[in-house]
Order: C-alpha cells, then sequence, then structure tokens
DNA sequence: AAGAACCGTATTGTATGCGATTATTGAAGA
DNA sequence: TCTTCAATAATCGCATACAATACGGTTCTT
C-alpha cells in the first residue's frame, strides 16, 4: 500500500523566485496540517495509529519540522495525542471522553439553534432544504455518502450563524465525534435522521427558539443512543482478535 | 549583526538546558507555550503587539523553533494572530469577534451550570463559597487581585463538572475575554458582581437547572454590557518577557 | 518634489544535523 | 524456557543553517 513518495505540493526548486506565477505561496506548514486533519478524521488514519515524524514528513515531501508544527495544533484540538519522547498518536478517546465531547457538542448546537431561530433568510432555507434532499437520496443506499451528509448539515448550520468561533468549535466537536464513532459507533448506521433534521428546519423557520434548541438537544442526544450506546465492546484486544483468530483455527486461552 | 559564518563554536550543545538536577524532563516547548500563554493573559504582552521569533527566543532562551511551536498553538486558541511571512502579533479581536466570544461562552457556561445543578459535594459547595468571601474581601480594594478571583470562579465551576473538553473551552474563551476587556473594557471595573455568583451558588445547591443556567446567562450578558473604548501603549518586549522566562524555568541568552 | 525602481537588511519559512531518549534485539544467566 | 540486561537501532527534542520574502531607505527619473 505504501505508494513512492509524492511531493504535496510543487516542490520544484522554482529556478527563479521571478516566475512563481502560480496561485498561493500558502505555507505548507498548513497544507500538512490540512492532510493530516483529513487523513484521520476520513480514518485513512485509525485512531490509535503510531504517527512517525519522518516517515510522515517523507511521505508529504516535507521535512520533520513542518510535520512537529502539524501535530502541535492537532493536539490541540484533539486530534492526535502526544506524548513527551515518545512521539504522537492519532487520539484515541476514551468512552468518557466520548461522553464529554458529546455533551459539548450539544451545549454548541444547541447555541446555533438558538442563534438562527426565526433569522434563516430565504436563501438559507433554500439552501438547508436542498441538502436535506440530498440526504433522502443518498439515505436510500445508505453509503458512507449519508454520513458525510448528516455532518455537513450541522456544519452548514454553524456557518449560517456567522459566528467564526462557534462554528469552529462545532467543526472541532465534530471531528472528534467522527473519531469517537469510529472506535464505538456501530458499522454504517446513518447517524441522523432525516425526519429529525426536517424539523429543525421547521422550527427555525418558525422562529420558535426554544423548540429549535429542544430538537437539536434530543437530535444529538438520539445519536449518541443510535450510534454510541451499542458498544461493540472492543475495548480490549481480545475482542478484535478473537475472529482472526476462529478463522485460523485458533483458540484463544 | 549578522554573525559572520562561524562553523561551530561557542554554543557548545549543552546537556541540558538546565542545571542537572531538574527531575522533570519536562518539553521545553510547552514552558515557552505556557510563559507565552500567561504573558498575553496577563495582558504583559497587548493586544497587537508584535512577536518576533527570534527576540522571544533569546529572551527566553530557546531557539526560533520552539517560538514558533508555541505560536502555532496559541494560534489555534485565538491568543496570536498568525500572518504568513509577516510573522505574529498578539491578537487584537474586533468587537465582532468579541461579541462571538461572549456568545459562545455563554453557551458554555450555560452548560456548566446545567451540568452542576444539584451535583455539587458538600465539599464543592464549601469550596465555592470559600471562592466568594475571598472575592468579597478582595472587591474592596479593587485591586488585579480582584478581576482575577471572578475570573478563576467561573474555571473552578468548569472544573467541577469533570468535563475536561468543556474546561477546555471555558478557559480558551476566558483567556479571550480578557484580552478583549484589555482593548474595550474600562480600566479596572471588577467584571463580576460577586452578589451574582452567590445566588448562582445558590441555584445550583437547590439542583435548580433552568435557574442556573438562566442566572449564568444574565450574568455573562451583564458583563457584556460594560464594553467601552481604551488607548494601548507598548513596551519592549524584552522587559515584559524576562519575569515570565524565570518563572518557568527558562534563562534568557 | 513625487513617484518608481533598486538594494541592503531584518524576519520568516523550511531543511538538516546532533545529542538524548526510547524501543528492540539478542545473548547470557537462572 | 523464561528473565535480565546490554548493545544497537529507531525516533524524538531542539538548535542551527540556509533560502525566500517583506520592509525601509536611497537613488534615479520625470
Amino acid at each position: 500500500m505504501p505508494h513512492p513518495a509524492r511531493p504535496l505540493a510543487a516542490n520544484k526548486p522554482r529556478p527563479n523566485g521571478k516566475s512563481a506565477e502560480a496561485g498561493t505561496p500558502v505555507p505548507r506548514a498548513q497544507a500538512v496540517y490540512k492532510a493530516l486533519r483529513r487523513a484521520i478524521i476520513e480514518q485513512a488514519l485509525k485512531p490509535g495509529m503510531k504517527l512517525p515524524e519522518d516517515s510522515i514528513g517523507e511521505q508529504l515531501g516535507v521535512s520533520r519540522t513542518l510535520v512537529r508544527e502539524a501535530f502541535g495544533r492537532l493536539a490541540v484540538e484533539g486530534l492526535v495525542e502526544l506524548k513527551p519522547n515518545r512521539g504522537a498518536n492519532v487520539a484515541y478517546p476514551t468512552l468518557e471522553e466520548a461522553r464529554d465531547v458529546f455533551e459539548v457538542r450539544r451545549g454548541l448546537e444547541r447555541l446555533v439553534a438558538e442563534n438562527l431561530a426565526g433569522r434563516l433568510t430565504p436563501a438559507q432555507s433554500a439552501e438547508l432544504e436542498a441538502h436535506v434532499r440530498l440526504e433522502e437520496k443518498a439515505h436510500e443506499q445508505d453509503g458512507p455518502e449519508s454520513i458525510r451528509l448528516s455532518g455537513e448539515f450541522h456544519i452548514k448550520l454553524a456557518e449560517m450563524t456567522g459566528n467564526a468561533l462557534l462554528l469552529r468549535y462545532v467543526q472541532e466537536a465534530s471531528s472528534r465525534c467522527s473519531l469517537i464513532l469510529a472506535i464505538y459507533g456501530r458499522p454504517h448506521s446513518s447517524e441522523c435522521a432525516v425526519s429529525e433534521h426536517r424539523q429543525l428546519i421547521e422550527a427555525l423557520h418558525a422562529g420558535d427558539a426554544a423548540r429549535a434548541a429542544a430538537l437539536m438537544d434530543h437530535h444529538l442526544q438520539s445519536v449518541v443512543t443510535r450510534a454510541l450506546l451499542a458498544p461493540r465492546g472492543e475495548r480490549d484486544i481480545r475482542d478484535v482478535l478473537a475472529p482472526y483468530a476462529l478463522s485460523e483455527g485458533l483458540t484463544p486461552s
């Protein structure tokens, strides 16, 4: 699976500074950060996985310095764990941390709902409705597409508040929820019920802040019970390995 | 003064930055981060102030590498602004950002209040009451001590929820509020009314979640309604950082 | 004198190197 | 065979080196 290293940007030793007509001299540190972030969220890098600085740097075509910088930022956001002198791992939240994340997320999104109630522009309403229709369509074949869309619905709402900090926090909580569901969630239940999204839009539109908040609260609560409270009790290595042992005709002692 | 390239000499690889007796192999990157963080929160580094990597590194006795790492983390937390190719400044939030921060903070702390209502242990109650008494005492001479204590009250509450993420967010919002009040707040009005803290404790104790949340909401709301304009002066970075370097065990070169 | 092109300097962006710490392997001893 | 321990390999922490970019002042042009 390891592909030959492909530098992540125009890493060319630019012949002469002058001719750099290419778009953005965006710091590559940020590119590294974003690449790793996506990789973690999309679970290409699985929870708990070791993250050695130099192999990652090599793979991305940058030096360890930049990888380290990215790790630091990801650690603040709770996506990687940084252990002194022992390197970085993709975060592996405990069940308790998971509970915490969901609680905070509920608080944040309730705020989103209150903020938005009665303030949606027609354009925003339309966008949300369109989104929900997409969700419905995707829901039929129940692929990973469905999951992505459910998540984006919440991000869209946060964006519409116009509160940048609130958006950032919701995104952060959201990413961590992805991690958590990757660990403790059941395989592919689409996490959000589309009908609940519909109701929420309606309440927002009606300007009923209290009802919107309550709906959001209930909605996220039910995500937890749907996806989380059916723990695939694999906190233990044994559970993970059991099927493999079986298929190889080995008997765990 | 550019050094004429001197092939390794004066700065021999020191065995360790500090005297050998240190029992704590605490990464120095973290020390730098904490020093800068405190300096910003306590407004020794004023909002908008330029943060040159090398003078800071020199003052703290570390290389630019570590300073940069700290900047990255502080930027995620919104305490530092990082402009590509133009370095770092202490964040200077706009009024709109200020509004956003306060709104999020309100949402978070309401969550704290709801979480805590009816769940305070006797020990926790006692701690809070003791704290409020301290506030009252400090309030008489109305120094900076009074401000610090008011802030700590909210942090203490967040701690008591046992929700680490919630605590982190409250702390973050809190620090940013310090910045904001430094810019837009009036000089030294102690920001929290002690009586409101008292009422809040009472509601928590009574287990009245709704009332506690409402009180918290109102309390923070009333903090906001004290926003005014204020000028700023600038000092030399070196002087400002010296005490922080000292307290973190860093040695200026 | 106002503006544009120019150049030296201060700073930032990134890579590399070196000592320190941790993990791993393999051999000796029980 | 199971430990214990040492030597080695892998990795991290941090400083330094070098390249790229932005800033400020000067000179040249009109």
